[in-house]
DNA sequence: GGGGAGTGTGCGAAATTCGCACACTCCCCG
DNA sequence: CGGGGAGTGTGCGAATTTCGCACACTCCCC
């Protein structure tokens, strides 16, 4: 019930991801790589498609549960986007190959929760509705998500570095100060 | 049949094994820490010793099966010493807690076989006895295993490289004068 | 239009993993 | 000294997982 043989098959999965398109990888390709019998995949995965779900589901679970305690924001979206140049064969040729919509959800997802966990930090004396801080997030998290897939677009040129210095200026102070206007109002 | 278990077995004790002394290592602590049931490690090993076995066996013919073509035999010892100093925990944990005779005999053997290798591609075009050559290759791996094992004991204290150029002038030229010089005899 | 490669499914058999129970040792603590 | 807790090793049978084999189906290429 430990389910290595299920890790196994994603984990040659990712490693054959990284190595060619998705339309050149087999069933067949994937059990050979970790030597265990075609069956044995279909007992764990309805096919290929779910094979790939599970993992985006998994690695977002990865990020999304760890409760990473950044201290800035754009520290998280370093480790991101460094994360992101480490397995950049893979997310390109998924990203290219399979389901450009997958990756961009994925994204969001994983943006988005580390831009509310950060925005809730930092603004945890302003008394503002839960809703303008959602709204906030949701605001950051499309213009982040935008840029990194016009990186993945642009093949990823320039270094993850340069890419999170420049959104330094757009964050310092701006949450804040966004919260406390809309409070200020009535 | 692909046994994911056992390797997650092994895996498991390696890194607790990194982490403390052999005898504060309960099957318990291992079969808990890959969440399988206890009775599982007994399928697969007998007990913590054929574990251990296993492991130094494995990992022996990792290199000694790797047939890996150093250019040197220098550079073949930096790549064990840096093995050793990276694993350095462990193999300390084991060779003070376990079996300080485990350990020597996996470092004779890998060395021994690593210095045969090398003997032979060096002198293959000298016409000697290959007992010569095995005889040859057991002197310097002892010598070799000897400085090994003053390192473990002094807690590994020195830099992996010093260790490996101070050898470099005891082998340049001296193995093929060595065999050459025998030959010579009769 | 036939063959090769890949997919997905349906078995039953074999292998693996599990939970539970038991006997045994060792060691600590009152 | 005696009991209790923790660890070991073994013996099941049940449950789960893995395998091999066979089959129907699609797609593509020659």
């Amino acid at each position: 019930m430990a389910q290595f043989t299920k890790k196994a098959i994603m984990d040659a999965f990712i490693e054959l991801i990284s190595e060619r398109a998705f339309d050149k990888i087999t069933v067949k390709d994937i059990v050979t790589r970790c030597g265990i019998n075609r069956n044995t995949f279909y007992y764990y995965f309805e096919d290929i498609y779910a094979l790939v779900d599970e993992i985006f589901r998994t690695e977002t679970q990865k990020i999304i549960g760890s409760e990473t305690d950044y201290v800035s924001l754009q520290e998280a979206f370093l480790k991101g986007i460094e994360f992101a140049a480490i397995h950049k064969q893979a997310i390109f040729h998924i990203y290219k190959s399979i389901s450009r919509e997958q990756v961009e959800d994925y994204l969001n997802k994983v943006t988005y929760n580390n831009v509310l966990l950060f925005i809730k930090k930092e603004t945890a004396d302003i008394d503002a509705p839960e809703d303008d801080r959602e709204f906030l997030a949701k605001f950051y998290t499309h213009a982040l998500v935008g840029l990194l897939i016009e990186w993945l677009g642009s093949d990823m040129k320039g270094e993850p570095i340069e890419f999170i210095s420049r959104l330094g200026v757009l964050f310092d102070g701006n949450i804040r100060y966004s919260l406390s206007k809309k409070q200020a109002k009535p």
